[in-house]
Formats: C-alpha cells, sequence, structure tokens
DNA sequence: CGAAACGTTGAATGGTTTCAACAAGAGTGG
DNA sequence: CCACTCTTGTTGAAACCATTCAACGTTTCG
C-alpha cells in the first residue's frame, strides 16, 4: 500500500504546517467517503454546483475547460496526494471540469465540515490556504509556459516539473518515472496540436535529453533537459512546515 | 473619495461572506499602515520572503515573471479593491514581482496579523479563501486564453474581462472604461508582441468592435465583441455572498 | 532641442497548425 | 480465429499566424 493511503489529507496538509494530535483527530473526521472512478469518466463537470472537493489517493485526474469550437485547454494535472476541486467548492459552481485519466481512488471531503472544521481548528485553514497557494503557483507557472516559452522549452519544463511533484510522493525519481497520459493530454496542457507534440517529442529524444514511450518519462540527460527548459523548482514551495 | 477608499479590506471580503460587527471590528484592526508607491516601481520582487499583503486602494498594479531571456510575462492585473500578494506570503518566497502602473496607494495587512484573525475569527478564513479562490479562477481562464485563442480573441476576451472587473467597483460600465496599460503591456500579458498587439487592436478597430486609444477602452458593439471572444464572466464569480 | 517612451506600418522569416496518409496495438463481434 | 474498428502514434507537405527586423511618426519631458 502506497503510503499516501493510509491518511492522505493528514498527509498533504502536515507538508504545509505542523499539527497537534488534537488537529489531526479533527482531520480523521474530515474524510468519511472513499469513492472509486473509471477512467474516463468526469468526477465533476463545469457549471455544477460542487459540495465537495477530494483528496486524490490513486491515480491520475486532470482538470481543464472545454471551448466551444471543441478545443480543450488542460488547467493541471493531480497525482496521488494532491486536493481536487478545493476551488470549486470555494465559488458558485466549478469554473472546471475534471477527468479520471486512469481508473482513480479519491478521498471525499464535505464542503461544510471543511468550513465548519476552521472554527475548532484555525490552524488548519492556513495549512488549507497554503495548499491551495502552491497548486496556483503551479497555475502560474503553466501559464507562464504558454506565454513565453516555445514548444520545446514548453514540454522540457512540464516533463520536469511531473518528475519533481512523483518524486515528492515517491511516484518517481532523478532517471524518470511512468506516466500514463498520452500525446493527446499533453497536447491539450501545453497549447499544442497532437501532431506538434509528437514532432517535439521526437526532436528531444533525438537530441538525447527525455524519451516518453510505452507509459514511462525517462531522463537520458536531465542537465541538459533542466538548462533548456530554465526548470527552478522554487515554486512548487517544496519544504517542510516551519514548526513557527 | 472612490467608495473603495473607506474600508478596502471589509469591502472586498463582504463580497464573500456576510460578515458580524465583531468581524468587520476585528478587519479594521488588520490594516493599519497605507502605504503609496511610484509608478514603475515593483511592489514586491519574486523570490522575496514576504511578510505582508496588501490590498490596493487605488491605482493599477500588475503580477509578472521574468524570463532568463528577457521576455516578461504579466500574470494578472490588479485594480482597486484587488488583494495582492496574497499568496506570496503564504508561501516560503513570493514566485512573481508586483510592479505599480501608476501612482499607487495601498493598505498593508501583516501575515501574522492575518493567520491570527483566523482563530478568533473563522468566517475570516472562508472569506479570504473565497476570494483568492476567485483569484485563481482569473489565471485559470488566462490560461485557457494563452492556450487556446488566437490573438484577436485573446485581446477581445481580455477587454472585456478588464471591463467586467471595472464595473464592479464602478471604475466602468457597458460604453468602456479607463485604461493605463500601454501596448506592451498588452503584449506581456497576451503572450504576443507589442507588434502584434499593435495590429490586433487595429483589425478590433476597423471591425468597429472596440477602441483602444489614449488611455480608454470603448466598446463601440460591445455584443459582437462578446461574440467574437465566447466571453462568459460566470467565472468571476460577481455574485452576492450566500446568507447560510 | 534632443532623448526617451510609445505607437504604427511593411516585408521577410519562422514556428506551429492543418491536412492527409499510414502504422501498430487493443478490443469487439461474427 | 479473423476481420473490423478505435485509439494512439508517426511523418510529410502546404498553409497560416505571429515574430522579428527595420524604419518612421508622435508625444512627452528635462
Amino acid at each position: 500500500m502506497h503510503v499516501i493511503e493510509r491518511n492522505p489529507l493528514a498527509l498533504k496538509l502536515s507538508a504545509f504546517a505542523v499539527l497537534s494530535d488534537a488537529e489531526l483527530a479533527v482531520l480523521d473526521g474530515l474524510h468519511r467517503k472513499r469513492r472509486s472512478f473509471q477512467a474516463g469518466r468526469d468526477l465533476v463537470h463545469e457549471g455544477q454546483t460542487e459540495r465537495a472537493a477530494y483528496i486524490l489517493v490513486s491515480g491520475w485526474v486532470c482538470s481543464y475547460k472545454l471551448q466551444p469550437d471543441g478545443g480543450r485547454q488542460i488547467i493541471n494535472f493531480q497525482i496521488p496526494g494532491d486536493f481536487l476541486g478545493l476551488r470549486s467548492i470555494m465559488m458558485q459552481a466549478s469554473d472546471c471540469s475534471f477527468e479520471a485519466i486512469v481508473d482513480i481512488q479519491a478521498i471525499e471531503v464535505p464542503k461544510q465540515s471543511l468550513v465548519e472544521a476552521f472554527s475548532t481548528t484555525p490552524k488548519l485553514a492556513t495549512a488549507i490556504l497554503r495548499a491551495a497557494s502552491r497548486d496556483e503557483a503551479m497555475v502560474v507557472e503553466h501559464l507562464v509556459r504558454l506565454g513565453r516559452r516555445d514548444a520545446g522549452k514548453r514540454m522540457a519544463h512540464f516533463l520536469l516539473e511531473l518528475g519533481a511533484r512523483l518524486s515528492l510522493v515517491d511516484l518517481g525519481n532523478q532517471s524518470g518515472y511512468d506516466c500514463p497520459l498520452t500525446q493527446y493530454h499533453l497536447a491539450d496542457a501545453l497549447g499544442l496540436s497532437a501532431v506538434h507534440v509528437n514532432r517535439v517529442l521526437r526532436s528531444l529524444r533525438e537530441a538525447g535529453l527525455v524519451s516518453f514511450k510505452d507509459g514511462r518519462v525517462k531522463f537520458i540527460n536531465r542537465t541538459g533537459l533542466v538548462r533548456l527548459a530554465d526548470f527552478d523548482p522554487a515554486y512548487l514551495d517544496q519544504t517542510r512546515p516551519l514548526a513557527a
């Protein structure tokens, strides 16, 4: 059993604040229902008025928005340990959809319980806000990728970011990681056509930097890739919580 | 005196939660210092470890990230009544810089006071989280703009979004708004070159949709512009707070 | 008056998309 | 078991959108 599966919410928030036993007990009361979703299914649809967020326990999810012309923009990918739909429950209606990329398991966190827990456990509110800030920082970096980098750098930077995130939860390391995404997912995330994604992956492979094949990302020359992408993981805020 | 200048923080958060007199009193204690910054000055620099956020009282600010090659991507613009640097204080270090576009006034909200207020006033935490979620929703929509729309639609959508936001604080209406941005700002925000911004603005003007001239945005045919941009302001979450 | 910031326009270049075609593997039903 | 379809991956050529380079006009300001 993967480490995240034991107490996902507590583990997630422990990264952002030192929590007491009492506070951890409150957290235990929060996650009641464990739910499963099949690959390809939508967990939440844009415009839906959500009453619960989730912590992803296993599998991959993506959040996306559809365009009237049929195009799709993927906002972010959620991997085990990530919050999912936190923004959706704080707004009138969800501003994007969530799709399970593979079969997944997730813990349901009802909005009502979460808000109520804020009053008994104020430190929890700070931890949630920190977690939300870190997620937003990833979206911001993604925005910069789309606005100011060419296809090669976008891809390189994206693959490195995923690697860094997965390493944090022991699903990857310096040499690579398993990745269930198709080239269409990459295209929808990076604002490219699937055809061009294919070409970019080929050029990165031929440059001896990274390979994307059979559901596995392999870093061949990680240093070179980092240099190409100007990858600096500072925005991922991957630090232990400050005791103060 | 513009309505926002009286009690900026309370006004902002009242949009996201119904606050009692006691809670409003706590808010009054939060904003002590009012600060001014000159046009062109940075309020916060990327990598800085911030100890305070701000509420913008007057003027315009933008948040941005610089690239190693000298390029700049503007993340968002802050207008009167907006939070500024909320994410920066929740992370180890600020993930982006903030620049005053014109001379501005802002209220300083110390991180420590904000976090402490969460324990005495739990509803405040919820309101802040909602405000942060709305800001994130704007960044998400911006991301979709960059990833999946051509220059014309990007510009049209962006000008409409700004109009909707400014109308909320009485700084704009259906016919247009004053706008201190240069074409370079637009280029840095929309991921375009300044030259192309100029061409796009011309084509929108010649199509009889909108004009951008002498610091003023004028909607000529707002309906047509909305149709071109597929603009749907739902993500701005512009609703009164739910009493419950 | 000169410099600097901003705006404007044309022409050449280039990154990316679109169109089209084909290959390989997985799943399905006859 | 084989044909069939669907999904995913792959590659070439043409078309297109946006960038870059270059030049010039306008306004502001010291």
